[in-house]
Formats: C-alpha cells, structure tokens, sequence
DNA sequence: AGGTAAAGTCTACATCGTAGACATGCCAAG
DNA sequence: CTTGGCATGTCTACGATGTAGACTTTACCT
C-alpha cells in the first residue's frame, strides 16, 4: 500500500475551505455521532492536521453551531404564496424529511439556541424565521399575530420532531420486537398501559400525525386571531 | 483558615448516597451549567474524591439521566380526574414552571431521550407518559386514541417549553437593549420583520401564549377524534 | 524574483472520563 | 470483643480531548 490504508478519502492536495470543512463534519455526524466529531477526528477524515480547522471555525461549539447552520441552509420557504397553510404545511414537511435524514443534528438545532440570544445566532438560523414571519404578514396577518403564530407553529412543529425522533427505532425488522423487549422491562402493575400499546408504539405514522397536528392548530389560531382582531376591547 | 477557602460546603462525614450526589448535582447545574458538570467538579462539591461518585452512577451520562430523572419527578399528575384538559393544562403549567426553574436542565430533558430507546429509559422518566395515558383513557379515549392525543399534546408543550427558553433573556433590566442590540446586528434588508418586533418580542407571556396553544390543539383533537370514533369507513 | 499574507503544521499543556489496585470503614457472626 | 467480609472511599495512571502559540510552507501579486 502506497498511501492509503482504509479511510483516507482525502488527495492532500486540495485547499480546504468552510464549507469543505462543515460538509465533511456532517457527514461524519451522519455516519456516526456528534461525539465522534472532534478535532483531531475531522481533522484525520480531511487528511489535515486538526489545527488547521482552526482556521474556518473559532471553536468546537462555532463548529456545531456551522454544522447545524449548514442542515437548515437546505430548507427554503416561498414567502409570497397568499395560502400560508398551505406553505406552512410544506415547510413543516421539509423539516421534517430533514429530521430523519440527520437525526444525530436535531440535538444541535434544538439546544444550540437555548445558550446563545436570538441576535446573536448564526444567519442561516434566523432566516426561516423572518421567512416566515414575511409570509404571515404578507397573508394579512398583523406584525405582532403573526409572532404569535410562529410561536404556535414552530413550538408544535419543533415538538413534534422530538417526539418523533424518540420513538423511531433504527431496525425497521425487528422494530416491534425489539421495542417489545424494552417495553418487557417495566413493571407490569405501574405502566400497564404503556406495555398495552406497543403494537400501536409500533405503527407510527410522523407524517400524518403531523399534519393533523398542524391542521388543528393553525385553523384553531386562525379563528381566534380574526375574531380577535374584529372586535377587540379598547 | 483552617480548612475551607472559598466554598467547601461538604462535611467530611457523612455518607454518600444517590440522592445526595444527584441533588448536589442539579444544584451545580442549576448555578452554572450542564459543562460545568464534571465529576472532578462533583467530587470536589461533595468533598470526596471524583472516583467515589461510581458508586452511585455507572458513568457521566448515567450521572446525566439521573439529574434529568430527578428533575422529573417533582411532577405528578391526578390521573383519576375526569376533565383531562383541565389536568393537561395544570401539568403543562407544572412542567413548564420546572423548566424555567432549571433551564440548565431542559437539553437534557430533550436530548437524552433521543439516544435511549422508549423501554431503556429510568421510569422516572416514562412514568408522566404512563400517567397520561391513564388520564386519558380513564376519561373516556381508546388507548390508540389516547396515545395520539398524548403525541400531539406533548410534542406542542416540549416545542414551547423550547421557544420560550430561547427567547427567554436573563437580565430583566437591560432585556429590551440587550435584545435590541443583539437584533441590531442583523443586515436590515433581510431582515426587516425580525427587526420591526423587536418590542413585541421583548413582551412575551409564556403561560398565556402556553395555555390558547393548548387550548386549541386538545378542543381540536378533541372533536377530531369525537368525529371520527362515531362514523369511521369499514 | 521577491515579498507578504494566508494556510497548514508542530509541540505542548490543562482538563476530562474512567479503569484497576488499594485502603478504610461498618456491621454481623463467632 | 474479635474476626471476618463487603460496601464505601481513595490513589495512581492512562488515553483522549480542545486549543494556545510559535513555526513552516504555500500561493499569489507586483
């Protein structure tokens, strides 16, 4: 062997760059885990030395932070569609295809926010919010109702992600009977309803409950907001 | 001094426990942060050697759950009363004054999960779902339906518990400037809503916003479901 | 050809989780 | 009271991690 040994999917010769570097850290997020993403790991998987990632990022944490900016640079949203369901209901499936197409990121996309303000957050983070917020106005919603909501959809939406990502299980054979099995563990006489449903655990149908989730919730605002808006107390 | 210099809140006599590790443990994360959260860090908070807290958890992560367990258990749900919106609203009102009285906390409440499957976790942790479930068909669901509608009602409330801890600022004096200067950062042309709501951003009413969410999604279930248990297709 | 700034590397250090051997304390059985 | 034995706590040590700072190499413009 002249160079390579198993992995070394690198040519030393190529000048790296931000996004070189951010793909390739997603792709081994992808294929293994955020804690197998280190510096001297990322480093080795682009043929570097781990210092010089240093130079496109500040940090490990500024990296996460790319990495998570990177996933969300994929969505995008028709701001000027006059149904704002309708839009909504779409951009609720495209995060949701990209939940399960990267799930070991949803972590990132759902904590990395909590530790830094809102100003401070990378663009690509924010840009679904205005997005959306540009749709809602442009639908005839008022400024302040359509924070309003955002913050339903967005919560629902986020939330039901979550939830999602809990109960999938990666064996799609023995889905049931593993699920069974850990299900076994608990005490009979506390969860008897838990044990009872995992036939139903199983048959888990994300993007249907998502849109009747969505549907509930979007039409129910939509009525309190209009009927808000056409008499409100002065 | 003749043995404590700055913080050394640990007696040297008494006995450890799982209880006392983990209290001290959220009490750390509570005052700093989940980072801050090293067994060396522990140790020394509890005035005893790090290696002695395997005693008491088989590693970190299991250290983690335990905190995460911990925090979970101050919750607790009537589930033998018969107006189970009523009870979701109290619970959702429970969790979500926990989870701004333990920030710190909430990432682990939303991550770990996600790398545990459903039958691995500590049951303190599945027990509010088992609780739920039992609300809910106690007053009246099927055990799919109930399980829908807990999908449904616990992903909104995990989505908003979320929205609201990122929006949420500490400093309540310099909210508005802080808040406004971090927005300010952003380019005016593409962002032109986000900055318009700067005030309005800085007026948030958690629990109302938490409870009209709510209050739509499960009436909405509610007669969804009503709906579709008296005339489904064959 | 030369010079300058960027890109990449090397070395070194503090800190982390934790394995494994060891010491110490406590309680029950003799 | 003595003597086990087991649970509890400690010590030492190792490999891995993030990253600072000085250095070398490379690429490009004049």
């Amino acid at each position: 062997m002249t160079s390579a040994s198993t992995s070394r999917p690198a040519q030393p010769k190529t000048r790296l760059s931000r996004d070189i570097v951010l793909a390739k850290a997603l792709e081994l997020v992808d294929a293994e885990s955020l804690e197998a993403l280190t510096m001297r790991r990322l480093g080795q998987e682009l043929g570097r030395d781990p210092m010089s990632l240093y130079r496109y990022a500040e940090n490990r944490a500024a990296l996460l932070d790319g990495v998570a900016e990177l996933v969300l640079e994929e969505l995008s949203i028709q701001a000027d569609d006059p149904d704002w369901k309708a839009q909504l209901s779409l951009f609720a499936h495209d995060l949701r295809r990209l939940a399960l197409q990267h799930p070991n990121v949803v972590p990132l996309l759902v904590t990395r926010p909590l530790s830094t303000p809102l100003g401070m957050r990378p663009l690509g983070t924010l840009r679904p919010l205005e997005q959306i917020l540009s749709l809602l106005v442009g639908a005839g919603f008022g400024p302040a109702e359509a924070l309003h909501v955002y913050r339903a959809y967005y919560g629902y939406l986020y939330g039901h992600i979550l939830n999602e990502l809990q109960e999938y299980v990666v064996d799609p054979e023995e889905n049931e009977v593993l699920l069974r099995l850990g299900l076994h563990r608990l005490p009979a006489k506390e969860f008897p309803r838990l044990r009872a449903l995992a036939p139903a655990l199983a048959e888990y149908d994300g993007a249907a409950e998502l849109d009747q989730g969505l549907g509930i919730l979007l039409s129910g605002l939509e009525t309190q907001l209009s009927r808000q808006a056409a008499g409100p107390a002065a």
